[in-house]
DNA sequence: CAGTGAGCGAGCTTCCGCTTGACTT
């Protein structure tokens, strides 16, 4: 048994640091928090000055066993949690938990697990910080507050009352898209016309190259003819040429949000698939922990990665630099994300690996020199008028970092007249240029894209809202509620105009683009809108894109003993109860009711809003003596966005198509999608089918197909049980309800003959003994 | 599996941030 426990909160640090600390020490892991606030009236006595009660959670209790027998032997404890205000925390509920002494147990830190950082921090312990503590406990006593007082005024308030739920965090990220999707709505394309026009001249070789220059941007169609006009019979002369050395710089190490940003815009994976294989890289030791906003690299690691520049590319590739943090919300427990041997150019793992390359990329291009270009800006004069064009090229001198890395840039960031810069071939002043033609293009500006995964995250970061640990599991609940979806949408074809200078002529013509294409882009939902609405009116402080920020200023002055914890959470609760209470007392039911206009046939008016089971349309109303009709919105449309039009399109369904076989044939949408039904049985119809137009003799033989499929599948009915002996691909089996339960060879040999008391049987015992499930390895999707 | 759309009210849900496996199809 050794002398001392070490305390940390991962299993796979536990193991390394073990390595270094050698005999004297057992290092073992607590997975995080051990504690957390009880549910039953949040786990806060409102009138007791707040004060919380923790209990360990169910899946906790385990690993605090196994700890405490673990301290009770060992003549000292050491906390080595991670060093920021959650760590410091878990290490106080430690002390509460074990029976330590939180002014004397040792506590100790290190940003970085290396041999010189853990030695030297075992050298200088310190004790708990309570002061730090008690910033955690304000923000975990906040966060409970407001989820807990919110949610529930939803539930109250909505019809579709089911699981929903608001937070300080969550609440947010549905309404930076909702606002997002409106502006998009809202949007209305300006066009200007931009006028390029293309030369051709010798390069270096002798050889006839055609290269580009641009011109101004026009309002509209007739200020770019008249400038084309003014161009007819013109001469094209080199007026100036500038030629100006630039650099480029490598980007930070990654950070949890950068490593998802460009896993997400390089490789297409969502921010939650980037950090279960960073988790197995980190498992396997391959990368350093991947859940962290700090640039910052160890000494040891900076000296591994210029060593591996230099044998790689050679010295004159290195540049060593430090990066700073530019998010002040950063806690920096850990180093950056890396490598953990620049030496490793792969791993085996063929899922981890394009993840583990692009970390080792974005590594060694960190410490590696700026690239250097040659910029050329031409500026051509037009003998005909005062305008200039001006042609723009770039070479590259040195790559320095480029050699391994580029970063990628999202759409947002992207200006709409980025110039493309390729080379030009040389030019002189006074040289006159071969005029090939010039084109006026209207172009039309472009609304603000869709979140995807990884630009949420960059934006909640930029807000200082959620941590490198939540980003995933925030985006996972926004889903999970309904606020929100992931999905594509198809363009919609536009047309523009060219306007054309050629032989001194000028042409006119049309061409076509696809506009507003988006894929896997985050849309809210009308569930989403609605309760986002909601929120702002009632919750606006909340709902505001600085409140973090605020009390996380406040937070800061707890963890620096300048204010009382309680304080601040009594100045927060006092206002925002009264809130809650005045919402609950005031407020109607959410709906987000929209009239649409006048239904032709009734004179009644047309609504869309939300109904217990999701978005609808409704003719007349509630009050009326005739019941009003009813239908679901599809999937795709909106309340704020439906049309009259669209929205009677839905009351067409359920069609009666005809009669066979002397019962009515009825197509409708369903739950789970169009389906027909005939003889009080359902058919689903295919995608390619439109429920809409589809016609009787379409439709009969589906039914008649799917009848008999059925009827093959079915061996034996027990209508009253509910159960079923069907056949299957792999035979005969039983199914009860939703539950299918597998049957012996010899059982499915006489399938037939099974009696209602024998299949009674087969359930009861398989419930009893459920067989053993075979191990498939999942496959990465 | 394929409906519903009002209100009442039992019994339930819900937050954010630390950590990994243990689960199922």
């Amino acid at each position: 048994m050794a002398k001392n426990l070490l305390i940390v909160e991962s299993p796979a640090k536990a193991k390394t640091i073990e390595k270094i600390l050698g005999d004297d020490f057992e290092v073992k892991s607590c997975y995080g928090h051990i504690r957390d606030l009880e549910k039953v009236d949040m786990g806060i006595d409102i009138n007791n000055n707040y004060k919380p009660s923790y209990i360990v959670p169910e899946e906790k209790q385990k690993v605090v066993k196994e700890l405490k027998s673990l301290a009770k032997k060992s003549d000292e404890v050491w906390l080595a949690t991670d060093e920021d205000r959650e760590g410091e925390a878990i290490s106080w509920h430690l002390c509460e938990v074990l029976g330590l002494d939180p002014k004397t147990t040792k506590r100790i830190v290190f940003h970085e697990i290396t041999k010189p950082a853990i030695q030297s921090a075992v050298k200088s312990p310190r004790t708990v910080d309570m002061n730090l503590v008690n910033a955690q406990q304000a923000r975990r006593i906040l966060d409970r507050i407001v989820g807990f007082e919110l949610s529930p005024v939803l539930w109250r308030k909505m019809s579709m009352r089911n699981n929903l739920s608001a937070g300080r965090v969550q609440s947010v990220a549905v309404r930076l898209i909702a606002e997002r999707e409106r502006e998009i709505n809202a949007f209305t394309p300006a066009s200007t016309f931009k006028v390029e026009a293309w030369f051709s001249a010798k390069d270096s070789n002798k050889k006839s190259v055609t290269f580009k220059a641009e011109g101004n941007k026009y309002p509209n169609a007739k200020g770019a003819e008249a400038f084309l006009n003014s161009c007819i019979n013109a001469k094209y002369k080199v007026r100036d040429v500038q030629v100006k050395p630039a650099r480029k710089s490598p980007a930070a190490p990654f950070t949890t949000s950068t490593l998802q940003q460009e896993a997400s815009r390089k490789l297409g994976y969502s921010v939650s698939r980037t950090m279960v294989l960073a988790q197995k890289l980190y498992e396997n030791g391959n990368i350093t922990y991947m859940r962290t906003d700090s640039v910052n690299l160890s000494d040891t690691a900076m000296t591994d990665i210029t060593k591996k520049i230099t044998s790689q590319y050679g010295k004159e590739y290195v540049e060593v630099r430090k990066y700073k943090n530019k998010n002040e919300s950063a806690q920096e427990a850990h180093e950056a994300i890396r490598p953990t041997a620049m030496e490793r150019l792969t791993v085996e793992d063929a899922d981890c690996r394009k993840l583990y390359e692009l970390i080792w990329k974005r590594t060694m291009a960190s410490q590696m020199a700026d690239a250097e270009l040659e910029k050329t800006i031409a500026k051509i004069n037009i003998s005909t008028n005062n305008e200039d064009l001006t042609a723009q090229g770039e070479v590259l001198k040195f790559e320095g970092f480029l050699k391994v890395y580029r970063e990628d840039r999202d759409e947002e960031d992207l200006a709409e007249d980025d110039t493309d810069e390729s080379m030009l071939p040389p030019l002189e002043v006074g040289q006159i240029l071969d005029f090939k033609e010039m084109k006026a293009t209207e172009r039309f500006s472009r609304p603000a894209p869709r979140f995807t995964e990884a630009s949420l995250v960059k934006k909640l970061e930029e807000l200082g809202i959620g941590r490198p640990s939540t980003y995933a599991p925030t985006i996972s609940t926004i889903l999970k509620r309904g606020y929100v979806e992931k999905r594509d949408k198809e363009g919609v074809k536009r047309d523009f105009r060219i306007l054309v200078l050629k032989s001194n002529k000028i042409s006119s013509e049309t061409s076509q683009e696809t506009t507003g294409a988006e894929k896997s882009k985050l849309f809210p939902t009308d569930l989403g809108l609605v309760v986002t609405d909601f929120l702002k009116q009632y919750f606006d402080d909340i709902m505001d894109y600085g409140f973090t920020a605020r009390i996380e200023e406040e937070f800061d002055e707890v963890a620096q003993g300048k204010m009382k914890w309680n304080k601040m959470i009594d100045d927060f609760y006092s206002p925002f109860k009264k809130d809650v209470d005045n919402t609950i007392e005031t407020a109607e039911r959410i709906s987000g009711e929209r009239e649409l206009g006048t239904d032709a046939a009734s004179g009644k008016p047309v609504i869309a809003r939300m109904g217990r089971y999701g978005p609808m349309v409704q003719i007349g109303s509630q009050d009326d003596e005739e019941k009003p009709r009813f239908a679901k919105l599809k999937p795709t449309q909106s309340i704020e966005t439906i049309s009259l039009e669209e929205a009677m399109d839905l009351f067409r369904l359920p069609r009666n198509l005809g009669q066979f076989e002397g019962h009515d044939v009825t197509v409708s949408i369903g739950r789970f999608g169009p389906y027909i039904a005939h003889d009080k049985k359902f058919y689903s119809l295919a995608k390619e089918l439109d429920p809409y137009s589809i016609t009787l003799e379409e439709a009969i033989p589906i039914v008649v197909e799917k009848r008999a499929a059925k009827e093959q599948r079915t061996i034996k009915v027990f209508e009253k049980e509910k159960i079923q002996v069907l056949r299957g691909p792999y035979g005969p089996y039983i199914k009860q309800g939703l539950r299918n339960y597998k049957l012996t060879k010899e059982q499915q040999e006489r399938s037939a003959e099974i009696t209602l008391e024998e299949a009674k049987a087969i359930i009861e015992e398989l419930k009893a003994n459920p067989p053993k499930k075979s191990f498939r390895k999942k496959k990465a999707s």
